[in-house]
DNA sequence: ATTTAACCGAGACGGTACGTCTTGTCTTATA
DNA sequence: TATAAGACAAGACGTACCGTCTCGGTTAAAT
């Protein structure tokens, strides 16, 4: 029914992928804080109402810079038949991955500094929660190892557990965590999970 | 040596005390985003100049504002004697405070903000570090249960995995964990830990 | 030769009009100031395009809009035969006429505006200047108590002195003259050219 | 009594001036259509909210920069005594000095420009009548040759059929009018007036 | 008692990002 | 080819806050 496009000028692909560009380049370049609506949308050269009429913030452009890359830098990649045969070996690399992710990565930076937003503004906090970028693919390691029941409260405490403990570390002290550490995380995990 | 006190009129107390409360209260009242350094000099009837002459940010005043409130929401209070009777207890005791304090207390809210502002900004990173509000009293309790090395990499671990899956799930959801996961957190964490 | 039409849709004569309309119907409403072509555009339910491509600013479109219902408030509509019979009253009566468009009538207002942005604008000016509303009507009533000769000097000076007064005054007072004020200019001229 | 200063910095004479300077200079190099708020202020060396601060538009600026100018420009500067000595003389002298003023003297052209934004916008329709600066010398001129009642009607049509044939002039045809215009004005108005 | 020096409040300063508006051009599908 | 719809790049609008400065006035130790 809906088959006829909308009329007048269609949006342009390009402006959009200009600016989601631009975001990812400025936040690697001059930080979160100093990005501006403003700035962003002369990267990108492109005119300022064009960035408003697609997103309302910085915030909400960079959730959408990040959050396909994010997919993709913490898709394990892993053979899907043969579950078990390590589970801490398993975790280990998720949790590397993750590190990883978070303390250098730009998308890993973008996600950190939602976060960071999302504790001063209700609206960003909404925004991160709804592109939920890191309880799926952790969930999906998390399940290859323990079955968890759909439910929110078990499956809630493990995936605290497991990404918890390094998403608290790496946003408090700024850096990666050991090699060890994570060893030592996942094998208290099993242990306790048994 | 350095007895005698400096020449001129000394630095008000009164006015320290009320940029102090200013802040707080503009926390509450209007959050972190909102607050600027213009309104908490109105708010506390003083200069602009006077708020620059001894802090820098709105974060510094803030950590210089909810430090000892935090330390005194996070206290315990237990018997320092006869520790071992209940360790999961002990855990939970501590746990909830902590979730009350991160979810609800101006100074939890305060904390967050700050580790949220952390992501965008290393100054106030470093800051939020130096001021360590959340260690003492998480470690204070931890050893209570288990004799921990003083050591970085073991101490680290474990306080990441005591508070950290709290933290983390405060910061993400905005919303305070459940009693009964607080409770299934320490019970793993115990076994884990064996 | 031409006689073909041109090749395409022809131009809307139904647009036009309903952009002139809108430019007057604007101009009564909101002022001069505060019309812009895109709110002439959409209050004629005509694209933004389809104004620029047949008028270049809100100007030209006023000019079009109300030269020809200037040429009709300014008829007198006096016998043509029997010119001298008081020749006073004649000048009053147009006087009379000009000071009522001048002061309250659309035409009258968008005729002020337009000299008003020709002292802004060159192009403006030139367009005011070669749309030429008032000059014709006021010199032929001229001509019905004096004869003039078409040489610029003499005629000039005639025009500005017949309603150079009148203009001036509603300009920079935003109000019309009294009718005693009019009577009494017309003796002065008729006394002077005597 | 009221003979302490307000509290605070007080208001930089300097920006002042740059400011009005800036708003002069802009008038002659640009004209009055591309002047804006933001570039006077850029030209001034000043920040926009200065400029906001003291002034609300550029109409405003202007005839606080061309009025003490205008003032100057407009003084005839005869011996007080002897005044009947040659009544034309005298009117065309003025008038010689108006249509220069108004044709090619900045302060003319700013005077232009403000009576003409008022026809847009009553706001400044209203301060361009206040500052009320070409009706003061001529009345003095006029005064000098024939006595006017104070009261309104007499001396207001004087005034208009004095000065506003050339202001009518210059603003409808964008030209000064040529000396013999005047000569011939001046005696039309005396002979008119006897 | 006077001097001195750093504090205090108030508020203007130059600067810059904000989010909105209009400009004139363009790209679509339709007529 | 003209149309309406509407997105586009550009840039001015007026407001807010930034961090600094300049005032007059206050406070208390050192003269």
């Amino acid at each position: 029914m809906n088959d006829s496009p909308p009329p007048g000028r269609p949006r342009s692909e390009e402006a959009r992928q200009a600016v989601l560009e631009a975001a990812d380049d400025l936040l690697v370049e001059i930080g979160y804080a100093a990005m501006t609506m403003k700035n962003i949308a002369e990267r990108a050269g492109v005119g300022r109402p064009t960035v408003y009429r697609w997103w309302s913030s910085k915030a909400e452009i960079l959730v959408e810079a990040c959050a396909e890359d994010a997919a993709e830098d913490l898709a394990v990649g892993l053979p899907e038949a043969a579950p078990i045969e390590d589970a801490a070996a398993e975790l280990v690399r998720y949790l590397t991955l993750l590190n990883r992710f978070l303390a250098t990565q730009p998308p890993g930076l973008a996600y950190r500094a939602l976060i960071g937003e999302a504790q001063h503004d209700p609206k960003v906090a909404e925004l991160v929660r709804a592109a939920d970028l890191l309880a799926p693919p952790s969930l999906a390691v998390l399940e290859r190892v323990r079955p968890l029941a759909p439910g929110m409260p078990e499956q809630t405490l493990a995936l605290a557990q497991f990404t918890g403990p390094l998403l608290a570390h790496v946003m408090t002290t700024g850096q990666p965590a050991s090699g060890e550490m994570l060893a030592r995380h996942a094998e208290t995990l099993l242990k306790g999970w048994q």
